[in-house]
DNA sequence: GTAGAAACATTCATGGATGTATGTAAAGTG
DNA sequence: CACTTTACATACATCCATGAATGTTTCTAC
């Protein structure tokens, strides 16, 4: 049955999508054929064709799709804070929120983390997912920095190093969430942050 | 060219291993043939099907042969330990230092984290990886639960949230740590397991 | 109301990966 | 010294995913 309209199109595209992501995070990536994705979305292979050149731009637009809009949580500046660390631990919870609202995140997160072989062509594609994450976290390096000219932290903090343990953290954390939804919380990332924050003031951490 | 002692058929299973590596590595999983591992071990398919049913099982051996060494480090029993948490910290570095000192390692995490799909049979394998971080991380729950009885800990401590925590980190270090070798370092890692033990000793956990 | 284009469906040709079956040389066994 | 088994190499048949080519229907523009 052919969709005429640009918005019945916009639909079937969506339904493709839609359709990628749940076979996607059942069979893997690699394992999924087009078949599949075109059984599973109720249309043929023609269709998947017409919207995407190939399975590379399937993933990528499911992965856009999904990680667009949550980068617009992750935009701040925290040169002019004056709480930089309670800003950025609010500002990560809340991302974390987000995720937690919609399983479609943490499936894709899933796909991306643990359905997807990060080669070959898919390396700049994850890199965008990747990239997300990465951008809203380095924003951590500037707030550690912050923190500690306003002497919220002690001099021998590197905010570098810092940042990149507190991203490897997150990084573990959202990855063992995608695995094991049911154990693990927000409540448990709040006190990951708190304790590591807490040990940063105190001189045990740089 | 026949090999005929069973060391040089074990070797040749070796060179098939050795191959399956750098090539998994390079390419990912699902998306190397078996002629591709033949033709980088130099020896025909015939010889790989004689060692092993199919890919997976070259898959598991690999993991195998890296991870079982492996695994005799993570033994430990806290229950009598006087200084449960130094312990562990201890454990956990020196099981850091071993990945670090050989490239192998890192080749090996970096497939089963990032070059590997985990669905349908690939599960059990890559869990056979998994479980080994998961039992030498689970004993971290022992450690702490010993440490408070000790009082080395606030009463309010969840050994087993705190644990979880701390697992997720090493997790985020590792894989952080396989995609970029350069930038994280044994030193890092010590540092946020010193930033978090200092946060739950001083009851900003649990 | 007719031509063209959009939005698919259907069909076809191709390659390449898998598993198996068979061939073969050397080593072990009695 | 026969023969059997090990440890591979080579050859073959099958399947299946891909991409392109072509067919079909509906809307849109003039």
């Amino acid at each position: 049955m052919v969709r005429k309209t640009k918005e019945d199109a916009l639909e079937t595209r969506n339904t493709i999508l839609d359709a990628a992501e749940t076979v996607f995070y059942r069979k893997g990536v690699a394992r999924t054929t087009l078949t599949d994705i075109a059984e599973a979305a109720g249309v043929t292979r023609g269709a998947i064709y017409w919207h995407f050149a190939n399975k590379g731009e399937v993933f990528d637009a499911m992965m856009r799709r999904a990680i667009d809009p949550l980068e617009a949580i992750s935009e701040a500046d925290y040169s002019t804070s004056a709480q930089p660390l309670e800003e950025l631990r609010t500002r990560i919870l809340t991302t974390m929120e987000r995720i937690d609202s919609d399983p479609r995140y943490i499936r894709v997160f899933a796909i991306a983390m643990h359905k997807s072989e990060y080669v070959d062509e898919m390396v700049p594609l994850v890199d965008q997912c990747l990239e997300c994450c990465d951008r809203h976290l380095l924003r951590q390096e500037q707030a550690i920095a912050v923190a500690r000219q306003l002497g919220h932290l002690p001099a021998k903090v590197d905010p570098h190093r810092a940042a990149l343990s507190l991203s490897a953290m997150i990084d573990g954390l959202i990855a063992s969430w995608c695995l094991q939804p049911e154990v693990y919380s927000l409540d448990l990332a709040g006190n990951m942050i708190d304790c590591f924050f807490y040990g940063m003031k105190n001189g045990a951490c740089g």
